[in-house]
DNA sequence: CTTGATTTTTGGAGTCCCTGGATTTATCCT
DNA sequence: AGGATAAATCCAGGGACTCCAAAAATCAAG
């Protein structure tokens, strides 16, 4: 566990200093309307350079720390937590998240929705997080994360994820986005339906 | 209504033509491996005229006639019939389509799974499923399609259907589809979740 | 502080998707 | 047959991305 020393320190400062000028030109110009080489510019480095940091435009804008942060969430649960506590637990944590972000990922949730090149390109991202969800729900049933019946729930859930996000989105990101959470679980009677293969463990 | 002239025959042959090389070299060479340039050959055709047919490369891959039938299934419904039933009798007619052009939408399906950028791409038709699905819903609940419950409750069929189409090509085609859908359906209880929804008819 | 190793940045050449407009060729209708 | 319409082709160019070699920055050790 060695302290980051420079090298390391240096390199986040320039990744974060790419997704800035990036996020911050995207919504001036327009995302199609900015170029790989205007980035480069803003940042300070050259345009070989930002494909060090980002291998592709849409991951400056998809790119984000939340993700190995919801792993270990899933992960490190306590024990004998159950499927439907583990993604209530998550999903609240991930409310209170964003609340302290809501700005940024509001404006990279409008671009994404916006242009359909990253519209597209999220749906890599959620299919990710199916995968951790049935890892966890398969975790706590002693099936595999590949089930047929897992891998629907988990893709239901992430409907319900993607749903409520971009109902937060249309509300222009007023309210609280776990209540839209809570709510999409509602109408589909998610928690119940975990319950229901919790309890068809093998 | 006049008969299809000789241009709009040629036209239509021309657009099978690059699609049927297109799929051909695919899976021959790989997606990424093929260039416009490849295809526009094989099909006796020039490079431009390949975007006169199809406006992205990931077209040739997605488009198929599907899309128009199903809508034309889901808005010429018989009187009086409720949402559960539309759905069911418009995916029990999918699965039987499907089984003409079997040999085909399969290739064309492991293409989109297996190239991620085919499978991001995919989405952007699911979407489109999805507000199919959510319109439906919608006529006959009085409700609106952009409400927040019907676009939750569409995109939980979608999530439905893709992940039955997945493991369809997991299982390399093999029984039938619509088994498929019904049993991911059964997962989630869809069909007494649409029901309820249609209770809460405003 | 210097030197040599390692990592990062940069530059340049090249591929491929896709666009737009001008020109040529094919089909259609009278 | 000949003018109108539509399709196919050609050409030039932009922009994302790759690959590789050269230059610059950082590091570790003497």
């Amino acid at each position: 566990m060695t302290v980051a020393g420079l090298r390391e320190r240096k390199k986040q400062k320039t990744k974060a200093s790419i997704q800035r000028q990036a996020l911050r030109l995207f919504k001036k110009r327009g995302y199609e309307e900015t170029t790989i080489e205007d980035i480069a510019e803003a940042a300070e480095i050259s345009p070989s350079t930002f494909f060090n940091y980002f291998p592709t435009k849409e991951d400056v804008v998809v790119y984000d720390e939340y993700d190995p942060l919801m792993f270990s969430m899933l992960t490190d649960a306590p024990a004998g937590e159950t499927a439907r506590q583990s993604i209530r637990r998550v999903l609240e944590a991930f409310g209170e998240i964003i609340e302290k972000d809501r700005e940024d990922i509001l404006e990279r949730s409008r671009l994404v929705l916006e242009v359909p090149e990253l519209r597209a390109r999220i749906w890599e991202e959620l299919e990710k997080a199916r995968d951790l969800f049935a890892a966890a729900i398969a975790a706590r049933t002693g099936r595999d994360a590949s089930d047929f019946e897992i891998q629907v729930v988990g893709m239901t859930l992430v409907g319900i994820a993607f749903q409520a996000g971009v109902e937060w989105v249309r509300i222009g990101g007023a309210g609280n986005l776990a209540d839209l959470f809570r709510r999409a679980m509602e109408v589909v009677g998610f928690e119940s339906l975990l319950d229901e293969v919790e309890k068809h463990a093998s």
